[in-house]
DNA sequence: CGACTTTGACCGGCGC
DNA sequence: GCGCCGGTCAAAGTCG
């Protein structure tokens, strides 16, 4: 695995930022979540790490245009299935040469006026290419980019008056992964698969986006184990991590603009 | 027949 | 100014 994470040609460079300090993750990884260290040798795993704290520790850069989470990164592990997270808000990124690219915007690429407040990306290991997250999305594109032999396609949410959209491309690097790249924040409840982890809110969290941010493993550990066969787990999993990625998306809007 | 996907064209930003 | 590139549009095709 490089130094930094291969999303297409959005590479985020997420060794330019350090890891907080162990006390900044309070909680523990879900049951049967374990920390990836092979695929972030540069990141070791915090000892104890929130996956929804470390989804809410997106901050807007002082700068207002682009910055890392100081938490850039959460792997996991769970079966058969692997995913990775890194977080992006502020409008901008870094893409693989290390420029810092603007983040486009509908109708206006790189118009910073108009850009989108927050990019999610995940890498997930799948078969399938298209991961069900809840949320009903209509493709609307789809590209051969230059830095991947894997075409890039672009889905917009379905529902009327929400803006969210969403990247999904094989990783060239290791084409076993899907990277997903969310834009924008749903402004309206997950239609689908994700509404069921809508349920208490998780032992800690911010309360503006606790609702969205109780997955699974944040009841009781024998309730979540008795509750999820592989499949269960795999796709709770996928769609805590969209609905996870949009409060913290939320969250990040709230607390930077 | 409506919703969705496909795909080539088009647009704007960026580097040279 | 020009060409490359990523992102979006929109017409045509497909599906249930």
């Amino acid at each position: 695995m490089a130094a930094s994470l291969g999303l297409g040609h959005d590479t985020y460079a997420a060794a330019a930022y350090p890891p907080p300090p162990a006390s900044s993750y309070p909680c523990s990884f879900p049951p049967g979540l374990v920390a990836d260290n092979d695929a972030v040798p540069e990141f070791p795993p915090p000892p104890a790490a929130a996956f929804h704290d470390l989804l809410l520790d997106a901050r807007a850069p002082p700068d207002g245009y682009y910055h890392y989470s100081s938490a850039p990164a959460v792997f996991a592990n769970a079966a058969e299935n692997e995913m990775s997270m890194l977080l992006c808000s502020g409008g901008g990124y870094v893409d693989g040469d290390g420029r810092r690219q603007a983040m486009a915007a509908s109708g206006s690429p790189g118009n910073a006026a108009a850009r989108p407040s927050s990019r999610i990306g995940f890498r997930t290991r799948s078969e399938v290419d298209v991961l069900d997250d809840g949320f009903k999305w209509r493709k609307y594109g789809k590209k051969a980019v230059k830095s991947s032999p894997n075409p890039r396609n672009y889905y917009r949410c379905s529902a009327e008056g929400c803006g969210v959209k969403k990247r999904v491309e094989r990783d060239p690097d290791d084409p076993r992964y899907v990277v997903t790249t969310y834009d924008g924040v749903h402004n309206h409840a997950a239609p689908g698969a994700a509404a069921y982890l809508l349920r208490a809110s998780p032992p800690c969290s911010s309360a503006s986006a606790a609702p969205l941010l109780a997955a699974p493993w944040s009841s009781a550990p024998s309730s979540a184990a008795a509750c999820c066969s592989d499949a269960d787990w795999e796709a709770r999993l996928h769609a805590a991590a969209a609905v996870a990625a949009a409060a913290a998306a939320a969250h990040s809007s709230e607390s930077s603009y």
